[in-house]
DNA sequence: CTACTATAGTGATATTAATCACAATATATC
DNA sequence: GATATATTGTGATTAATATCACTATAGTAG
């Protein structure tokens, strides 16, 4: 059996690959473990293990050629190829995520947005394809839309996750108070201002730096 | 030494706190460990450690009060008492969230906004009072804000954190691109959705569920 | 060409977190 | 009041993650 990486690993890989493409943006080509740990704010050695994981590909003396490491991680990590997104609930935050650019430069292409009332489908001013909520399902298969960002009201949340797990969505990013139980279909990251508050206010009062 | 307690644990009760507003507000005024973690799509034993953290608070035969075990980790959490906030950057997402219903009602007050085009300051329509991003750190200082929301373009990231950081902050929940170092003066959450999307697209391809 | 140096890669170790297993106990039932 | 039962709280165990310590190697300098 193949070894498994680990989910931590994956997630700071994917940090690092942003550090590569800030890195390639202002020309630099070569950085060391220890000069994107720095960035990172994570130790070295935790960088070169991650990095590891995918093979050799570091030069001992030198340290990572930042192109070919980006191009590296870009595989592995299945960067390469483009995914298509979409947006449920167009209130005002789902609008500002349907009209931000840093997606597509990044290979993922929001092809549509939904929402329940038909009113907003037709006076939001977009390119994009919005489509009423009851057409998800339908929409997200026909399109082979892989990832959905979730700007829902809560109480609607668990109907609308239903329906993206019935067109066959691979992730979800839940803006949602809703917890959506992960499940063996569908990977979701739960992000809820509200809990990032209390997170932060928790910490400051528990954690002695 | 007192014993510490695991950010992990910190995180999940935030969750947990979540789930029992969500019970208080249907009513429910019993609850067990094993429910919870159901929600929370958490093991039962894992949700138990992280209560008994601050000591024996439940029932053997019957579970946890929904009101008991609220006000138990409100009191250890640091979330009975309110805490102001600002938003750093006017665009889209920054006055979306500016506007966003669900702090007040969960104690984390909205007291500033700021920007460095004027023009936004004087016509964004709000009853927030707004400043220009100069005064970012006199005006956290003044108000004794603790936390602050981050939707700045990436490259003025830095300099807003210095300010910040100049005023005192506590927390920071960071919507740019750009990772801002943990530090010993403030926590940091960073929410990135390109990364976020890259996280779930490099877990579905490597994760064998 | 040789010595030196910075840094990658990695097995070993330590730390942290999650899970398990079960004794203790509060409530419900008869 | 005795018995049964659901559920907590927790020490022990396992698993996951991070850190360390070292070796190997590619480049640099003399």
């Amino acid at each position: 059996m193949k070894k498994q990486i680990p989910t931590a690993t994956i997630e700071r890989l994917c940090a690092v690959y942003h550090v590569l493409e800030e890195l390639e943006a202002s020309g630099i080509d070569t950085v060391s473990s220890i000069e994107i740990g720095k960035r990172l704010g994570a130790a070295s050695h935790n960088i070169r293990k991650d990095i590891s994981y995918f093979g050799e590909i570091g030069n001992c003396r030198a340290g990572y050629s930042v192109r070919k490491l980006k191009g590296h991680l870009s595989n592995k990590l299945g960067l390469n190829k483009g995914k298509k997104a979409c947006v449920v609930g167009l209130g005002r935050l789902g609008t500002s995520i349907l009209n931000y650019g840093q997606l597509g430069p990044h290979g993922f292409t929001i092809v549509a947005g939904f929402d329940t009332n038909i009113n907003k489908i037709e006076t939001i001013n977009t390119d994009i394809p919005l489509f009423p909520a009851h057409e998800i399902a339908l929409v997200v298969k026909r399109k082979g839309i892989e990832l959905a960002v979730l700007t829902v009201p809560a109480q609607a949340t668990q109907e609308t996750v239903a329906r993206l797990l019935e067109g066959g969505i691979k992730g979800i990013v839940n803006f949602t108070p809703a917890v959506v139980k992960p499940n063996k279909n569908v990977f979701v990251r739960n992000i809820d201002l509200v809990g990032e508050f209390r997170i932060l206010s928790a910490l400051s009062l528990l954690t002695s730096l």
